[in-house]
DNA sequence: TTTATTTTTGAATGAACGTTCAAAATGTTA
DNA sequence: TAACATTTTGAACGTTCATTCAAAAATAAA
């Protein structure tokens, strides 16, 4: 295989392929790390989830630390790209974001449930290190932001971003309290109940 | 100083006294585990937080999980007393819950804030330490039963139920939210529209 | 085939981890 | 003072941690 890159007025020729893509990788890093956290996950288990040696995982991505980070905003990506698309797909923006609040509670009912990898980073790592607490604020920004968009389409500015923020902290409060046994009788009433704005649909 | 411990028709004599006291040094464990978490607390901080050698820290507590435990349950139990003591102090049930919450957010001021020791436990520990999520569980249905009953002394029984799963979502949320750079503008009213049967007074 | 370049391999490394325990210190009783 | 029960001490232990790097393998161009 010929990759022709073209460097500084040079081909270079790739003389060994990689055996392993790094999208496959970071997937199964985030899911490592999703499930244990940053300070429970072994570069054992990343190897063993992984399939990489020592050497090809530390070329690749540098250190646990820089494959946290990537993994980290790969996954952040994924979440509004998710949001989105449940938006597009509803009849209309408030019965997407609606079913997206159900959908939080009912994912919740998976054994192997393990919250929000953003929020479980944010609780973990707070005190560890400053720069990936921004980090993840400034995602968790995006995504009210995000929100916030869609919610001006039907309210006021004003109202969508009071709105917005009412979300993000009852999206946060079902996040935990969903790790708590059992389920509500009716989510979908439940959820009413707490932002009965959404029940109100103009589409 | 003599003790007179009489066990099995014997006194026992102390011989030599303990140096520490139990309770500040699980103050301090408490202190360290709730800002760095369990595996991101090593036995050197904890060493260095309590002032202890480790053969006395392992005598008084068996092991790094042994204290992190009672550690856990001792910031449990004074979470409760704290609500109660809110609510008794206040002019009524629900300006003591609305103070609560109100709080919550001001806390998270504090530039060495870090959230809820319990809820950063469900999250880091849910995949390690199955008896430690059930623990933590536990606790959540003692706290959310405890303001049910103290709803119950305005609301009906099915409305303090419904009010009270509100209301621990609702902290949840604040105590993750929170994390997220600015304060709402007026705190009060920001809680109020997300419950605004906290508004009713009934005093 | 030789040369060039990149990737994989995996044993080895030093540091940090949680934990132990024999010896010393402590303070009361006899 | 001697005998004792209890607590403190802290060096040492074996394990696991994240990480490294010289050597081998892989692939394509010359």
């Amino acid at each position: 295989m010929l990759l022709n890159i073209p460097v500084l007025n040079k081909v270079m020729s790739v003389m060994a392929i990689k055996k392993f893509d790094a999208n496959v990788v970071l997937e199964q890093a985030i899911n490592t790390f999703w499930q244990y956290g940053y300070h429970g996950t072994s570069m054992q288990q990343l190897l063993q989830a992984t399939g990489l040696r020592p050497g090809s995982l530390y070329r690749e991505f540098e250190s646990k630390e820089g494959l946290y980070l990537l993994a980290l905003s790969r996954y952040a990506a994924a979440t509004i790209t998710t949001v989105n698309k449940r938006i597009e797909g509803s009849s209309s923006v408030l019965d997407g974001i609606k079913s997206i609040l159900v959908d939080l509670f009912e994912e919740a009912q998976a054994k192997d449930y393990c919250g929000c990898f953003l929020v479980k980073t944010q609780l973990e790592l707070s005190a560890h290190n400053e720069s990936i607490l921004t980090n993840v604020s400034e995602e968790f920004a995006k995504i009210e932001a995000n929100y916030c968009t869609n919610l001006k389409t039907i309210f006021s500015d004003e109202i969508s971003v009071h709105y917005s923020k009412q979300l993000m902290l009852v999206i946060f409060g079902i996040r935990v309290y969903s790790y708590q046994a059992e389920q509500p009788e009716d989510v979908e009433v439940f959820i009413l109940s707490i932002l009965p704005w959404l029940k109100e649909d103009f589409a």
